[in-house]
DNA sequence: AGACTACTCGCAATCGTTTGCGCAATCGTT
DNA sequence: AACGATTGCGCAAACGATTGCGAGTAGTCT
């Protein structure tokens, strides 16, 4: 910028207040500026400029897994929000592990980011609570939400997903329904499984512990938590699994067993990624708003950055039970 | 770190050199030093550090979409590896969008970041190479050629998987094979054509123009490949996709015109993203190694960090023809 | 003519680090 | 006792922008 002002022949300062258009410039200074610095294609420091303005116009998000496509979805629709408004995304991956969360959220930090976009990683605990708590920078939690951190949310109808899922599955007449879980400690994944349970007890149906199996919510638990739950006896006719990627599993498992879907076994998912619809057969899943997830997020950012002491607000999207393939009738075991 | 100084009673060079363990400090000090800065719980400033040294430790990424399955793991592999040598990922959409993709590139260097890793978006041209050029940090090119600029590569043997994908094909006696490209201009799509073409012309094949349709590598331009390819008489008894995606959109439509796939109809793409796994059937294709692709790519930008005046250097993987359940023999039209 | 307003512009401090340079104290040697 | 080498530390100038304050000039009004 130096450089400019001198070959300008005028002082840094005008350089400066030309470039933000902060204060009146006569048209002849402007004019040798503009010349300067296309001369000099000058471009401005944005670190020194952060420096000064303690705003980056950057903000951080950490998911457990970026490559998952749910969580890339959500991702590039709030990448995309923000660069519409001058912010640029730094991306983390905690891989659902804590100690690498909490490394990244230091990093950001440090890295001053002007806001954090967080998905919360399984068995977090008072660690992480005390962590987000003592950022003094806006932070908005997604699909997941931590017990006792008052922040924003933006999250998803969970347990009523849950409960659309496996009444889906009752009301095709199956008894024994079982649950493929995401981690213990995570909301999203113990409200989905809060609903199957409201189902199951509305319609009068017992609960057997047995036929939850609690997974991590990828492809490989699902598998493993089919091939254990097609093994019990007697074997349960549908599996609601708490995302599409286990659901995937499953199906995998059960073709492997020469259990055929939906006739032998009816599944349901939850998330509808792009793999949903394309699988063999065809995913029933309960969907998310993944693009207006991202919307909403960045939206909700940004008003924040506006008014910092807003009160913190939940905002809750809707699910929707989308039925393809994986579900049909129970067939009636008389023979 | 000002505050640090005054509370430990130390001069705020002291407290640099602490932390940075960049001269010796007498054990008093450190003490003192240590106390202060946990009793503080102080957190450096990494925008005036980079300032200063003229370092960010960070890498722009910028992709056509980074929720693209490829993509997305390619991203996911190199954060991973940048991460691990603390390296942060500034992640861009161009959304395969040349102005887009520019105005990224200027806001990526105006942030300063150390370097940039970028996927060539379609129909380039020379402001691209221009732009590019001007940088004066590393770059590196992932999956797709630029013609004319000299930078490290990143990519994979596309030739080389176009022809494997086609011999396969012709190996299983079809003689109609249609081809569905990417965009024009792009080596990446370019290159899978040619290998294409060199499978036919070696096993004396007619090359018909008809047969190739230009799509954009997204799922509804496989589609409509398709759905115009399948329309033709005689009808193709193939199709090579150049991408997943547009396998996958082929088969939609083969499936809405009611043919079957593969005994009517045989399909491969290429990427195997892991929708191809779980498609039904299940998607023959060719196999890019993404997750060596990002650690090769991570490590490639380090050893040049270290030394700027390296020789750029093409770095090829080999692609792998993975058979599944898509493509079989063509039924001879004899009886 | 003097005073007041309006308009342009530059000086220099500041953001929070790193680091070349130099000063003081201590130690070891003859 | 005198002197060089070694060690431990602080001063102050960067890095490249923003901005409060004030200085200078010109124009307007009494």
């Amino acid at each position: 910028m130096r450089d400019v002002a001198e070959k300008a022949g005028v002082s840094i300062t005008s350089v400066s207040h030309f470039i933000n258009n902060t204060r009146p410039i006569s048209d002849s200074l402007k004019e040798q500026i503009e010349l300067a610095m296309t001369d000099l294609d000058f471009q401005p420091n944005a670190l020194a400029r952060s420096l000064r303005l303690k705003q980056t116009k950057s903000v951080g998000i950490i998911v457990p897994d970026s490559a998952n496509p749910f969580f890339a979805n959500v991702t590039r629709s709030i990448e995309k929000a923000l660069f519409a408004n001058h912010y640029n995304v730094i991306l983390g991956n905690s891989d659902g592990d804590l100690d690498r969360a909490l490394l990244y959220l230091k990093v950001m930090t440090e890295r001053q980011v002007d806001g954090l976009i967080f998905i919360d990683v399984g068995a977090s605990g008072d660690v992480l609570n005390a962590a987000l708590r003592s950022l003094n920078i806006p932070v908005i939690l997604i699909d997941r939400i931590v017990p006792g951190v008052e922040v924003d949310y933006v999250t998803v109808t969970n347990i009523r997903g849950g409960f659309d899922a496996t009444q889906h599955l009752i009301s095709l007449g199956h008894r024994r329904i079982a649950c493929l879980t995401g981690p213990r400690g995570l909301t999203a994944s113990m409200d989905r499984v809060a609903g199957y349970r409201q189902a199951l007890s509305e319609a009068d149906l017992p609960l057997d512990e047995n036929l939850i199996y609690t997974g991590d919510f990828q492809f490989e638990s699902g598998y493993d938590g089919a091939r254990q739950l097609l093994n019990l006896s007697p074997r349960p006719t549908a599996i609601f699994a708490c995302n599409d990627l286990m659901a995937v599993g499953v199906m995998r498992a059960a073709a492997e067993l020469g259990i055929v879907v939906p006739s032998e076994l009816s599944v349901v998912g939850f998330d509808d990624i792009p793999l949903a619809k394309f699988s063999a057969p065809a995913l029933t899943t309960i969907a998310q708003p993944t693009e207006q997830i991202g919307i909403l997020t960045a939206n909700r950012f940004l008003k924040r950055m506006q008014n910092q002491d807003l009160p913190p607000e939940q905002q809750i999207l809707e699910t929707e039970l989308l039925i393809r393939q994986t579900t049909a009738p129970a067939l009636t075991k008389r023979g």
